[in-house]
RNA sequence: GCGGGUGUGGCGGAAUGGUAGACGCCGGGGACUUAAAAUCCCCUGGGCUUUGCCCGUGCCGGUUCGAGUCCGGCCACCCGCACCA
C-alpha cells in the first residue's frame, strides 16, 4: 500500500549508501566524456556546518549533478582547508592537541555533509594538515625557491610582547593584541617571502580574459594590484645632496610648488638629527590613528626643513616639507607637490601659503582661470614651458623623455601589490622545509627526506612557537656538511594551503604533488563558487601559485578558475530580550503580532535581518533542520526565491513551505501511473508544451546559477500538472518533472522512483539523463496579444502564432474596448510587433 | 574621498524596450473533519463614484508609438579600497 507521506529520515540515508556503494560520484581521469571540473570552496574545520556552508555546497551540487546528467564526467571533490588558528587557540584554552581538535571537528562536518547528500568524490577527500598534502606542499615551495621565487629578507612585524607571537594587521585592534590585549610592538624578523611581485603584469592582463568571474571581484584585484605609471625623478637640494620622487602626472611638473617627504623617509630623520622641531613633528605623526574615520578627518600637517629643492626646468627652489600625508611604502617616499591638479596638494598649499599655479586648462585661452579646487581631470598644458599646448597624456611621455635623455629619472611603473609574506610563527601550519646551518646558510630540506611532519608532542601551556623550544625536533645534521644544524621553524600561511588544492584533487600521486597530464585533464576548474570575502587574498594567490608553477613548467594551465561565482550569505532575524541579550530563534515564540520568551513570556524585540552570527545567536543549526525536514527540503530552500548571489533570510516559515512542497510532489509521483492506458490514454499537448518549455529552461537557469529562477518554473509546472486530467501526457509529464527535481532534490527522486516504479529504467535517477527538450514543442500554437491605445494596455486578444500584422492589426481595431477608447478618434499609426502586441496611436 | 552595486506589494523576488508584480512566504475567506492537523479551492499593490476606471517599479527630467528596463541629473542604502602621489 503507498504510504500519504514521504520519510526522509528512512529514506535519505538509504539513498546516500546506495550511491555510495555504487561509486556514481567517484570521478574518473580516463574517461572520454567532456570533462566538467565543479568546485566549492573547501571549509576550515572549525566545529559545525553553517548554513552559508550548506548554501555554497547545495548550489555546487546542483550544477554538478546537472552536469552528469547531461553527459558529462564530473569532478566534484570536497576537502578542509585545516591548519589554522583556531585549532592553536582550542589547545591554549581546553588543554586538547590541535590535530585532535581538527580531526573530530572534520568527522563531524563530514558527518554533517554526507547528510545532506552532496554528489561528493569522497575517494579525493584531502585534509590540508595531514602530511600527504603538506609534503607535497612542501616541495613545492622547494621548486619554487630553486626558481628563485621563494626569498628572505627581514621584515617588520606586529609582535605581541605577552603572547610572544606575530599577529596579522587583523589581530591588531588599537595598537594592542586581540588576545593578550597587550601593546603591539613592530619587530624586525627573517622573513619568508614567495615574489608574487614578479607576476604583477601577468596577473592583471589575465584579469581580463576572465569573463566568467564578476566584474566586481575582477576590479577589487586589479585596484589591488595597483599599476600605476609615471615618472621617478631627482631633485638637487640646497644642502648638496638629492631626494627621489615618483609621480604619474609628470606633465604637470611646471605647477610642482613645493616638495614633501614621509616623517619616516631617510631626510626627515637626517634633518631631525639637528633638529628638535622636527623631530617632535615627526613623533606627531606617528601618533595619529589609522584608523579609517582618523583618516579621512585628518588634517593635512607639514613641517618647512627650510632646504631648498631645485625645479630641474625652472631652476626654481621650492620648499621641501615632512608631511603626514607622505607614506614611506609608497613609490620613493616623497613626492613634488602640485597643488593646482591635486587635492590633498591643494589643501595643504592653502595651509601653508603656497603657490597654487595652473598647468592644465579646458583650453589655452583659460590658463589663468582661477582654482577653487584641484582639477585632476585632461586638458591642454598651460605656464608650463615646453610642453604648452600639450594634451596631458603627450606631455607626460616629453617630460619622461627629457628627464631621461638628462639623465636625472626614468618612467617607471609602481605597483601596489606587495611580495607575499608566507613566515608564521605558529605550530599549526606546514614547516617551512628549510635548514639553518652556521657553514652553509639556509639549504633546502632534500626532497627524498620530506615530508618534514610536524612533531606531536607539544607544549602549549606557555606563549610562544611551541615549535622552537621542543627539545628535539628541530636539531638536525646540515644536508650539505653533516655539521649540527636548525630546522627552519616558522609555517607557511594557511593561504598556501589553499592555493593549489584544487590542482591535488585532480591528481593525487603518491610520490609527487600531482601529475601533470592528468591535471591538465581537469583544469581549470569550470566553475568555482564560494563567498565574497575571498575575492582578494585567497583568489589571487590562487592564481600566482598557478602561474608560478606554470611558469617552472609544472602545469599546462595559467588561469584555474574559469568561471567564479560569489554567493551571498544566509541572513536570519535577530531577537532581544528586554535587558539587551540577544536570544536565538529557537528561544522565542511567536505571540499573535508581538513575539516573546518561551522560557518567560517576556516581551522580545525583533531587530534587523543580519549575517547569521553566534554573537547575536541568530543561527540555524543545518542539522536541526535536516532532522526536521530532511535533507531536500533544506537543500529546495537554499535555492528557493534569492538569487543566489544576494542574501538569503532564512524564515521557518520559508523552510516549512518547502517541506510542505516535498509531500505535495510526493503525492503528484504518485498519481504518475493514473491514465497511462486505456480509454484515458489521449495526448494533452498543452501540457506537453508546458513541460518541454520547463526542460529547456530549468536547464538554461541552472547553467546560469539562477537557481531561484528555476525553482518558480518547477512550482508552475507542478501546479499545471495537478490541475491536467488523467492523461498519458500526465503521467510522461511526471516522471520528466522527477528528472527535474533531481538534481535539487535527490533522494526524494529517488524514492519517488522506486517507490512508484516510475519508469526511468531499471538504475539510479542520479546516473539518470537529463530529458530532452523537443524544440517544436517549445513555442505555442496560440498567442496572447497585448492590444494597447496610446501605449496603454486596453485588451488582450487570442491569435494563432504568426498570423500576418494587416491581420492582427484588424483584430484590434475590430475589438470593442479599442473602439471606446479611440472615441472615434483618427487612427494615426499603428505599431504591430508579432505574436506579441498590437498598439494603436490615435 | 575613489571605485562598484542595489532600490519593484506586508516580505523574498519575476519581467529579450512590449500585458508590472510570475513563483514562494505571510495574511484573509471557504471546503473536508465531531474537532484539530494535513490537504484542497478562492482572494490578496493602492485608490475610487467598482459592468468599470485612475494611480503605481526611490526622486526629477529626457528619448520612444511604448520605459522597471535606455540616457542625463539627484536621493538613499550596501560592499570594497582608502592620504597610492
Amino acid at each position: 500500500m503507498t504510504e500519504q507521506r514521504f520519510d526522509p529520515s528512512h529514506a535519505d540515508g538509504r539513498w546516500q549508501r546506495a550511491w555510495d556503494e555504487a561509486r556514481c560520484f567517484a570521478a574518473d581521469s580516463a574517461s572520454n566524456k567532456p570533462k566538467s571540473y565543479v568546485l566549492e570552496m573547501f571549509p576550515y574545520p572549525s566545529g559545525r556546518i553553517h548554513v552559508g556552508h550548506v548554501r555554497n555546497y547545495t548550489m555546487g551540487d546542483v550544477l554538478a549533478r546537472y552536469k552528469r546528467m547531461t553527459g558529462h564526467e564530473v569532478l566534484h571533490p570536497m576537502g578542509w582547508d585545516a591548519f589554522g588558528m583556531p585549532a592553536e587557540n582550542a589547545a591554549m584554552e581546553k588543554g586538547v592537541h590541535p590535530a585532535g581538535w581538527t580531526y573530530h571537528n572534520i568527522d563531524t562536518m563530514r558527518g554533517q555533509l554526507k547528510r545532506l547528500g552532496f554528489a561528493l568524490d569522497w575517494s579525493r577527500e584531502l585534509a590540508t594538515c595531514d602530511p600527504n598534502y603538506y609534503g607535497h606542499e612542501q616541495a613545492l615551495f622547494i621548486d619554487l625557491y630553486q626558481a628563485g621565487l621563494v626569498y628572505r629578507r627581514q621584515s617588520a612585524v606586529n609582535w605581541d610582547p605577552v603572547d610572544q607571537t606575530v599577529l596579522a594587521n587583523e589581530q591588531v585592534i588599537d595598537g594592542r593584541g586581540w588576545r593578550s590585549g597587550a601593546l603591539v610592538e613592530k619587530r624586525q624578523l627573517d622573513q619568508w617571502f614567495l615574489k608574487i611581485t614578479a607576476f604583477a603584469q601577468e596577473l592583471l592582463d589575465g584579469l581580463g580574459e576572465l569573463d566568467g568571474w564578476p566584474e566586481k571581484v575582477r576590479l577589487m584585484q586589479e585596484n589591488w594590484i595597483g599599476k600605476s605609471e609615471g615618472l621617478q625623478f631627482r631633485f638637487d637640494l640646497t644642502n648638496g645632496g638629492s631626494v627621489e620622487v615618483y609621480t604619474t602626472r609628470p606633465d604637470t611638473v611646471f605647477g610642482a610648488s613645493f616638495v614633501a617627504v614621509a616623517p619616516d623617509h631617510p631626510l626627515a630623520q637626517d634633518v631631525a638629527m639637528y633638529n628638535c622641531d622636527a623631530a617632535k613633528f615627526i613623533e606627531l605623526c606617528k601618533r595619529g590613528g589609522t584608523t579609517a574615520a582618523e583618516l579621512e578627518t585628518a588634517e593635512k600637517l607639514g613641517f618647512d626643513t627650510g632646504i631648498g629643492a631645485i625645479h630641474p626646468f625652472t631652476g626654481a627652489r621650492l620648499p621641501v616639507f615632512i608631511a603626514n600625508f607622505v607614506l614611506m611604502e609608497y613609490g620613493t617616499g616623497a613626492i613634488m607637490a602640485v597643488p593646482g591638479h591635486d587635492q590633498r596638494d591643494f589643501d595643504f598649499a592653502r595651509k601653508y601659503g603656497l603657490p597654487i599655479v595652473r598647468v592644465v586648462a579646458p583650453s589655452a585661452a583659460e590658463a589663468d582661470a582661477p582654482l577653487s579646487e584641484a582639477e585632476p581631470g585632461d586638458g591642454v598644458l598651460v605656464n608650463s614651458g615646453f610642453i604648452d599646448g600639450m594634451g596631458v597624456a603627450e606631455a607626460k611621455r616629453a617630460v619622461i623623455d627629457r628627464a631621461q635623455g638628462g639623465g636625472w629619472g626614468e618612467g617607471k611603473t609602481v605597483w601596489r601589490l606587495r611580495d607575499w609574506g608566507v613566515s608564521r610563527q605558529r605550530y599549526w601550519g606546514t614547516p617551512i622545509p628549510f635548514i639553518h646551518c652556521a657553514a652553509c646558510g639556509v639549504v633546502p630540506v632534500p626532497k627524498d627526506q620530506l615530508p618534514v611532519t610536524l612533531p606531536e608532542d607539544v607544549d602549549f601551556t606557555t606563549p610562544g612557537n611551541p615549535l622552537v623550544r621542543h627539545p628535539t625536533w628541530k636539531h638536525v645534521a646540515c644536508p650539505q656538511c653533516g655539521a649540527a644544524a636548525e630546522r627552519e621553524t616558522d609555517t607557511l600561511d594557511t593561504f598556501v594551503n589553499s592555493s593549489w588544492y584544487f590542482l591535488r584533487f585532480a591528481s593525487q600521486p603518491a610520490d609527487r604533488p600531482f601529475d601533470r597530464a592528468e591535471v591538465a585533464r581537469w583544469l581549470p576548474v569550470e566553475q568555482y563558487i564560494g563567498g565574497i570575502e575571498h575575492a582578494i587574498l585567497h583568489l589571487l594567490y590562487a592564481r600566482f601559485w598557478t602561474r608560478a608553477l606554470a611558469h617552472i613548467g609544472q602545469l599546462d594551465v595559467n588561469e584555474p578558475f574559469a568561471s567564479l561565482f560569489t554567493q551571498g550569505m544566509v541572513t536570519h532575524e535577530t531577537y532581544r530580550a528586554g535587558d539587551g541579550s540577544w536570544l536565538s530563534p529557537g528561544e522565542v515564540r511567536r505571540d499573535g503580532d508581538d513575539w516573546v520568551a518561551i522560557a518567560d513570556g517576556r516581551p522580545v524585540t525583533v531587530g534587523r535581518v543580519e549575517k547569521m552570527s553566534k554573537s547575536k545567536k541568530n543561527v540555524v543549526d543545518p542539522d536541526d533542520m535536516v532532522d526536521r525536514f530532511g535533507a531536500d527540503a533544506v537543500r529546495w530552500f537554499m535555492l528557493s526565491d534569492s538569487p543566489p548571489e544576494r542574501d538569503l533570510p532564512w524564515s521557518d516559515s520559508g523552510i516549512e513551505g518547502c517541506g510542505r512542497f516535498v509531500q505535495r510532489l510526493w503525492r503528484l509521483f504518485g498519481q504518475c501511473g493514473l491514465g497511462g492506458a486505456g480509454a484515458d490514454a489521449v495526448d494533452d499537448r498543452a501540457l506537453d508544451r508546458k513541460v518541454h518549455q520547463t526542460v529547456a529552461a530549468v536547464a538554461a537557469d541552472i547553467e546560469a546559477l539562477a537557481f531561484n529562477k528555476a525553482v518558480a518554473r518547477i512550482y508552475e509546472l507542478t501546479a499545471a500538472i495537478e490541475k491536467a486530467p488523467p492523461s498519458a501526457s500526465r503521467s510522461n509529464a511526471i516522471s520528466t518533472l522527477l528528472l527535474l527535481i533531481a538534481p535539487m532534490m535527490p533522494h526524494l527522486a529517488e524514492e519517488a522512483r522506486e517507490h512508484f516504479n516510475i519508469g526511468l529504467g531499471l538504475g539510479l535517477v542520479a546516473e539518470a539523463a537529463w530529458p530532452e527538450a523537443d524544440p517544436a514543442l517549445l513555442v505555442d500554437d496560440e498567442v496572447t496579444i497585448a492590444v494597447q491605445v496610446k501605449g496603454k494596455l486596453r485588451d488582450t486578444l487570442m491569435a494563432p502564432r504568426g498570423l500576418p500584422r494587416e491581420e492582427l492589426e484588424a483584430l484590434a481595431l475590430a475589438s470593442e474596448k479599442v473602439q471606446r477608447f479611440l472615441e472615434g478618434a483618427e487612427v494615426r499609426k499603428v505599431i504591430v510587433v508579432p505574436d506579441r502586441l498590437v498598439n494603436i496611436v490615435a
